[in-house]
DNA sequence: TACTTTTGCGACCGATTGGTTTCTACTTTA
DNA sequence: TAAAGTAGAAACCAATCGGTCGCAAAAGTA
């Protein structure tokens, strides 16, 4: 990887950080110079426009909370245990881990569905439709199984889960204080079992 | 009341809605300005700046939703039917009414919890522990009337519902679809069920 | 080492931001 | 009806926004 390549991705992780706490257009160029230590023109040499950066360090931070639950993940199995380790990684993003801010998925949601001209915004809405398809997918794993209830909808059961946590998430920034996620994940924890066979 | 008194209230109303639409700071002056006909002067006559605008603006819009939510339940009495008049204000919100652009205290809240200097966050935490109380009385209250289960926590299930229906009243957002709320709604509908005796 | 390519700096651009001021015109009330 | 108070239009302000460009220094290559 040449230098060029290294600062690159260096400004992407950078901004990244930037983008989830701030938001994206309120992160301004002048932010992200103080963060990187460099000047407007050494930043606009790797990036085309501000759109550019914006989507890619939009995907840099949903890779680094992605990977983390495949790690997390690659020992677990049962449809159980992938559920709640999808709970712990919200826990997780209270306490500003991996990536600070918040679910960068739903940050870039909120902020770009009242800026429907937003580059960034079909980006956010095909990501969290990935994510509810995988968690629906593993609600429906469990049902073929023969672990989980056949009656139950697994789609809607994975947007249920989903608008729990990331509105937890959000009550917990607000107080910045954990207590309301956690609250939720109780419920949840207790909520699934009900799942079960 | 005045002419100037009427201007005043008439240019809140109308930012209320762009305000909550847009976002408090993603809205300039100049949408205010097409939006009411009046120029920039003619708006700073009435407020001192944009900050007294915004915190005027923002407790109309949670007032107009507020007297919504009051009217329906003048004549409910049961908790039952306090909780689901409760989902039944979200279902309205996705369809842009009373107020366009979701609920107001969540819009505030998660645009002003990245600006720890902004004058409105305390109004939106305010406003929001209200809620949070507002909710956790009427289940304390089914709880005292015997008519809900005594082993429940009042306050952690009203955290529970107000997160799920702000994740849910975001993600319809995010898709411009009210399916995804109405997941949330049908789910939650059932899940109160539990607590009657 | 000598040459080419890449990289970063920083001055500069036009547009827009929130906010002020001035001056005229309209209401209201004595 | 005249004076007092209220309201609006528009010019103006400094600061900041995203973005451009030429140049010198650094890095890569032979």
């Amino acid at each position: 990887m040449g230098k060029g390549e290294r600062t690159r991705q260096f400004i992407i992780e950078k901004s990244a950080h930037l983008f989830n706490e701030k938001g994206y257009y309120q992160t301004s160029l002048s932010d992200i110079m103080n963060e990187t230590g460099l000047k407007k023109g050494g930043i606009y040499r790797h990036f085309k426009d501000k759109n550019e950066l914006m989507i890619e360090s939009f995907y840099y931070a949903v890779k680094t909370v992605r990977d983390v639950y495949l790690e997390k993940t690659e020992s677990a199995s049962d449809e159980l245990t992938l559920l709640q380790t999808f709970f712990e990684i919200f826990k997780n993003l209270a306490k500003d881990i991996p990536v600070t801010g918040g679910c960068p998925i739903f940050n870039a949601s909120i902020e770009m569905d009242c800026r429907p001209d937003s580059e960034l915004l079909p980006h956010a809405q095909k990501t969290m439709r990935n994510l509810i398809e995988t968690i629906s997918e593993i609600i429906e794993s469990g049902i073929k199984n023969g672990r989980f209830h056949s009656n139950i909808s697994a789609k809607e059961q994975a947007i249920f889960f989903i608008s729990s946590l990331e509105g937890g998430l959000a009550l917990s920034k607000l107080y910045q204080d954990s207590k309301y996620l956690t609250a939720v994940c109780e419920n949840l924890e207790k909520y699934i079992q009900s799942f079960l066979k």
